[in-house]
DNA sequence: CAATACATACCGACAGTCGGTATTATAAGG
DNA sequence: CCTTATAATACCGACTGTCGGTATGTATTG
């Protein structure tokens, strides 16, 4: 294939499909000749050219993903028209509304097979989106009173975890019932520290999601 | 080499040098030849004769540990000195005081380079560790009046999220004022759904481990 | 003409295979 | 109980295909 005039559209195209065969078969079982095939032509020598490895590409897909979430909380942290408490609810409801939400779930499924998908939301979780986001509207739910806690850092920190990980119906497995149960005891937890984040409305958008997740299985 | 009359012997010296590497290097970055070379004159043929792949041998390896932990586990539960607070208690303690502790952690301190380790212990957790010891003794403890709550699955299921996710210090790096914050959280959070764990003793150990594991990094 | 955007031939390392050999266990015959 | 034929096991090591990555060449753009 002759040479592009536009580069940035063959860097493109080699995130997008990277990205279709991460989810589909996997980071580890997706192989570099792999990504070749899909390309329409292009070569081992292209994706070295734009990228120095395939770690490389990994987190420039993870990268593009995290852009497109990072937008959407900025326009949440910065909406002056709600206040902290609200905006809490509001990033608690981004666990299935941000954008590149199907993208990001279906990596997911491969979890277990291959965990840098994982790892790789754990690690911005924490470094990321805990400390720039949650944390921030915890503090600011805290000055106009809409929050209170002693522990802004580890509030954050506590929410992450259990969303992400525990009530994740990709890592453990859940019937309905079971899962149901899971957000009642999220919400007595959450409400023993003087927390109602768990009304009925997310109660219920949460168990329409993971209706809808088990559908894709 | 010659053969081996007692092949388990063989096949443990296979484990144990590779338990060993994948602890020093990681599981990815540990070849086939690392562990033939630290075998003492045994083969590759050795190796693929006792396993049939690396894989397997990263699960023989983590098997072996499971089981190490079981033992210690399973005396805990089954101990009649205690009601069930007291043994949630020895759980929890059990976080930085079970036998294969130090491998272990030795381990997960490649986590980020290499998220097997982390995807297997979390996968252990909720299907063996939880439901088999961490829910049946919270029942125990439901049941002789020494622990009061609703949700004996999904306090299991919080509990070892939370001390193994966010309160691992492998996972999360953590000042020893933000170990301490976590701990008053945690304290904090379960105290709200009347269920008092983390007691002056309990944290002091914790923040020793703590201690411990900064100083081997 | 210089820098960029590719193509292609090639490399070493890797996990895993396979035909073969040496040692041991089994068991039948004396 | 001892020998001997046979089968099963334990292991060897050369080999294979695939992988991620590199070196070098070539055409296109500015």
């Amino acid at each position: 294939m002759s040479r592009n005039k536009y580069p940035e559209e063959t860097v493109k195209l080699i995130l997008e499909e990277s990205l279709k065969l991460f989810i589909e078969k996997g980071y580890e079982s997706t192989s570099i000749q792999d990504i070749i095939n899909h390309l329409g032509g292009l070569s081992k020598g292209a994706i070295y050219h734009h990228f120095k490895s395939k770690e490389d590409i990994f987190e420039a897909v993870c990268h593009k993903i995290g852009e497109e979430n990072i937008v959407y909380y900025d326009k949440m942290r910065d909406d002056p028209t709600k206040n902290g408490f609200e905006k809490l609810k509001e990033m608690i409801r981004s666990a299935y509304t941000n954008p590149s939400n199907d993208a990001v779930f279906a990596m997911q499924d491969k979890i277990t097979s291959d965990p840098k998908f994982l790892m790789n939301q754990i690690h911005e979780s924490y470094e990321l989106v805990a400390p720039r986001y949650i944390e921030p509207i915890i503090r600011e739910g805290m000055a106009d009173g809409s929050i209170q806690t002693d522990y802004p850092k580890e509030l954050a920190g506590v929410l992450i975890t259990l969303l992400n990980i525990w009530i994740n119906p990709m890592i453990e497995q859940s019937t309905t019932l079971q899962m149901q149960q899971k957000l009642n005891f999220f919400r007595v937890l959450l409400g023993g520290i003087g927390i109602d984040l768990m009304d009925e409305e997310i109660m219920e958008q949460y168990m329409k999601y993971f209706e809808h997740y088990n559908q894709l299985k």
